[in-house]
DNA sequence: ATGAAAGCGCTAACAG
DNA sequence: CTGTTAGCGCTTTCAT
């Protein structure tokens, strides 16, 4: 008959155990402050249960170890990981890298990690990489994007996970969202440059799904107004790879305006592709906002310094990755999220391009 | 006196344990395939020590079952985390990003994942965040940057795992390095420069470590070749908070030429800096590069469609972070690194603004 | 090529 | 407020 014996004082101190990092242990600490190892436990994770003296004296064991708590036991023992993933479609493409930094920072000082990884805005890789960071027992997860594939959604289900999906609204998230209505968007690009008395507008976007949305809620509204003329007549549209790039922004305005010379406004799918048109007007003599008026998305760092400024859709990239933050912690720490669907709405801001 | 058992087939089935996440787990897998739970961990990890037909029963049970392995208790089990962290400045830094993406998907190819904190350019943030990072037992850590403080030198050599610096180049890297000498590429620039006749520089540089690496390396070699009108009169430079944006690019000219009209050319620490110096130039009918030769770093994806095209110093970003993801890969599986110091070194790709 | 036993380092549950 | 006990789900070691 074995013993089964206190398991982890079989062998407190060296390395004879079985294999081990030949690092410091809790136990190692517990000893040394000459307590229960559960009270190393609690100084670290919920002091306000541990008296004063008792918590001097095992923060000094852990000072004097050098003590770092292995979080994957401790992940494992408490089925709470706090490791929240983030699927990201291109880590490369500069709108998102606020939302990241927020959340990674947001995340980090509740004592949550980022796991981070790139979709390529592919359905396919995006499923695999669920499975991927679901082996790793998240707290959470955070997709940049709606999940349109149904096997992610029953997969994200099925975890049992706070899901939060970002940069878009839908009536149906998966758990929650938060963004902003790209629909709203094109629609109030449209009104914006019809009050101007803009009538033949065009559109340079990305092919990406969101960007997609804005260009084809902007077409729509502007057939309505009858800024094409008639109704009926389609809004000259240049599509290039996401992520847009100043050069594609170029080679946009050049097909734009060679194949329809009289248009007079240019809604960009980012402010790096109204960059370029902005470049390529310069260089072809276009006066902008004289003869074009431009509006770009995304409103970066660059937009207002530019000549002429950028007049571009801002969004608050930041907050998105703030909330989506809070969102997960309160749900993984058993406060309820306080709304299953944010919008943290848009806003032009009007500068010099339009 | 108790049994352990089989501590796994205790409760096989359902819940009905302290806690669990009532999810599938690896012995549920076995029970339907009919064998023993090391039998379901060999077919997932060396799949190479099982029959086939052994291999099909229990890749079919894995399949019925929706298994998804945990790969908290595997890490813990085999102290093998399979995470490596990332330490970037600022992930909002354009320049990173592609190594940021290639470290994570080479990672991912690997079955590794990446966890992302962010330093913010302050040692501080960078201490607290290794001992965070640390506690999830990363099979690995890449640093965008060298390590300065001793330290988090001293805490990432005694966690005995591989440790990536990058981006820079020192003699003494706490145990791999690779990226390339921002010293070179301040004499580079400087001679090219002065090869191409310009005599009297200027500098307009963000205020972080490695772009005043570049500047200081930049104005000595200027200095020594006389450029500055003889070899002590200092080159005007103008300093900017990183990360550097086109407004602050703007700024530094308008600076620069008013308080030295005479400068022909400016070396920036950054392509987008580079573009405000362009743009400014433009604004101010200063001629480039006719009257000011202008040259970025980065080359970042707009700089060959600006205008004019931005002569800037180019650096496989990508490959810095092929790079180290193989090296740690390598390390983590046993492999010996090829070598601790990996030069990925840079070019300086002629445009039209120099 | 497959299996049994024994933990990896930590925390939840329940006592006291 | 502190301690005891029993695992979390997996993989290593050693045996067959």
């Amino acid at each position: 008959m074995k013993q089964t014996g206190s398991a982890s004082s079989a062998k407190a101190n060296g390395r004879s155990g079985r294999r081990g990092t030949g690092k410091v242990r809790l136990i190692d600490v517990a000893k040394l402050a000459g307590v229960a190892p559960i009270t190393v436990s609690r100084v670290i994770n919920s002091p306000e249960y541990v008296s004063p003296e008792m918590l001097r004296r095992v923060r000094e064991a852990i000072e004097r170890t050098g003590y770092v708590p292995n979080l994957l036991a401790g992940g494992l023992a408490s089925s709470r990981s706090r490791l929240v993933a983030a699927i990201v479609p291109s880590i490369s493409s500069p709108v998102f890298q606020q939302t990241l930094a927020a959340l990674t920072n947001t995340l980090a000082e509740a004592g949550y990690q980022l796991m981070l990884g790139e979709s390529g805005y592919t359905e396919s890789r995006e499923d695999a990489l669920i499975d991927a960071l679901m082996g790793r027992r998240p707290d959470g997860i955070v997709l940049i994007g709606i999940m349109r594939s149904a096997r992610g959604r029953l997969r994200l289900l099925g975890a049992g996970i706070p899901v939060v999906e970002t940069w878009d609204l839908t009536p149906t998230p998966v758990d929650s969202v938060v963004g902003f209505s790209h629909e709203k968007i094109g629609v109030a690009v449209a009104e914006y440059l019809h009050e101007r008395g803009r009538h033949r507008p065009a559109i340079v976007t990305a092919s990406d799904d969101r960007a997609r949305q804005r260009a084809k809620a902007f077409a729509e509204t502007a057939a309505r107004l009858g800024m094409a003329g008639m109704p009926t007549v389609e809004v000259p549209t240049f599509f290039t790879p996401a992520p847009g790039t100043l050069g594609s922004g170029r080679k946009g305005l050049a097909d734009l305006i060679t194949r329809h010379p009289h248009i007079d406004a240019i809604f960009c799918s980012s402010d790096m592709l109204a960059l370029g048109v902005v470049t390529e007007a310069q260089v072809r003599g276009v006066s902008i906002p004289g003869r074009l008026a431009v509006v770009g998305y995304g409103d970066l760092n660059f937009a207002a310094d530019a000549v002429p400024a950028l007049t571009s859709v801002s969004v608050d990239a930041s907050a998105i990755g703030r909330i989506a933050a809070r969102c997960i912690v309160d749900r993984a720490e058993g406060r309820p999220a306080e709304r299953s669907i944010t919008d943290v709405g848009f806003s032009i801001v009007r500068r010099e391009s339009a």
